[in-house]
DNA sequence: GCCAATTTCAACAAAAAACAACAAATATGT
DNA sequence: ACATATTTGTTGTTTTTTGTTGAAATTGGC
């Protein structure tokens, strides 16, 4: 490891992007060095390489929530997209956290007029944009790695509120146990939600039948007949019969 | 890859439809390196390609806040780069709404362990997105262009707090009136946020000192001697009275 | 349908940057 | 102190990028 490397790194992640030929002279060495001394960088995956100057990879350093908003981002996509077509101008939903809600709410974009209610300041943000939108975030004290809020204030928020829609996830599908997530509080609000709410959408992509690396232990709150189930393929037939009276749309 | 494919990909999504020849005059590139560059971007799906123009392929249509972000880019990321700088880690702030803010939200991406409190949807969710920074969104009801929150619950979340430094904004300056803005609620918001920090930090950039075509007319609060003004180039003359006993940064 | 104005494309030349190999300088171990 | 490694700078060559030119294609109006 060479001693300047942490200078380089440091220097780039502040700006940037920074050219090698700017670099050589703050840090008093060679083009050639930095070169040198980037490359391991750039393997490891900590600097991007592009002609002429080094870019950070990270925007100043890498939110795990954005990291994980790239695991399956074509099937997110593709969900979302899905999603989006169900719901209609005009139409309320609620909208819980979890990177597939981000996509939605990206794909959302399109829609006007929507009553949003999320404990996602994401999400709300990304809705608020929109001109004509009317969107309520529930919630104060936000989570840190993917700013969710489930305080007492969110839930006073969904409680009051009464929407078409809600957009909920999981983290994992099991045949007999159903939808599950990491935290109980992740199934509050979403217990909260499903309670005034007209019609459930659960979007789950594929991987989620799958056995996941953590896996989650909690049960989100059981759908009703007719609630719609979105992912990007149909489920394996071992999921049959908890599919049994959803709604399948496949993006 | 191109060291320009960012900064296009930006620029087009925020904007829409941008002209080839409008790109090229704005990265000081020719029109052919602009398709050159736009050609695996169209390819990967990223953008779609009309003659003479770039079309963002993102659902999105673009929300005015996102717009407003490009006008005076460079400076906006200076003065961020400067109150950043000012800053430091584990320290207590509260930000108003804007564009300046969403600029100094990103730029404090650098910083950990902060604890925010911010009526704007998106500064909340930006910086939510650090491990170990404590974030409130202070408010529910979110304003449809800027994702910013006015109402009761906004403020009671501020009357609440106790921080080091507010961050503050001004639509426009002038010698004999001071900071103006063009919204009421902003002012109440700002005084609530002043009363209960230690110092302010009044971000402005060079051209808030000139007439805007939309005059604000709603006066922000004074500052209190000591409290940092932060801008890119030094206010003109005609100013001198009312930096008086600020402390001057210039990024 | 045809013409004029743009826009796009292809090929080339100049410039900038990356690379490889070697030599000098510095550091390290015995 | 000596020999050996490691690091750094220099040189020359190769590769990539960029702007320019002129030809082909597309658009819009008549």
């Amino acid at each position: 490891m060479s001693k300047y490397e942490d200078q380089l790194l440091q220097t780039v992640d502040m700006r940037g992007t920074v050219s090698v030929q700017e670099l050589s002279r703050l840090l008093g060495v060679s083009d050639q060095t930095i070169r040198r001394v980037s490359r391991p960088l750039v393997e490891r995956g900590d600097l991007r390489k592009v002609h002429g100057a080094l870019m950070s990879n990270r925007p100043a350093s890498d939110p795990p929530f954005l990291a994980r908003m790239n695991v399956n981002r074509a099937a997110k996509v593709a969900i979302a997209r899905q999603v989006a077509e169900i719901i209609g101008d005009g139409d309320s939903v609620a909208i819980d956290t979890g990177s597939t809600s981000a996509f939605v709410a990206q794909a959302l974009r399109s829609r006007r007029n929507l009553s949003v209610v999320t404990n996602s300041a994401f999400v709300a943000s990304t809705l608020a944009m929109i001109p004509g939108n009317n969107v309520s975030m529930a919630g104060t004290q936000l989570r840190d790695h993917d700013g969710a809020a489930f305080d007492r204030s969110a839930f006073e928020v969904i409680e009051r509120m009464q929407v078409d829609y809600v957009l909920l996830s999981a983290s994992m599908v099991e045949p007999d146990k159903g939808f599950l997530v990491h935290e109980q509080c992740e199934v509050d609000i979403a217990t909260a939600m499903l309670a005034n709410a007209s019609r459930a959408i659960m979007a789950v992509d594929h991987s989620k039948f799958q056995p996941q690396s953590r896996k989650p232990a909690l049960r989100q709150p059981t759908l009703k007949p007719g609630d719609i189930l979105v992912s990007d393929k149909p489920p394996p037939a071992a999921f049959d019969a908890l599919c049994e009276g959803l709604d399948l749309r496949l993006g």
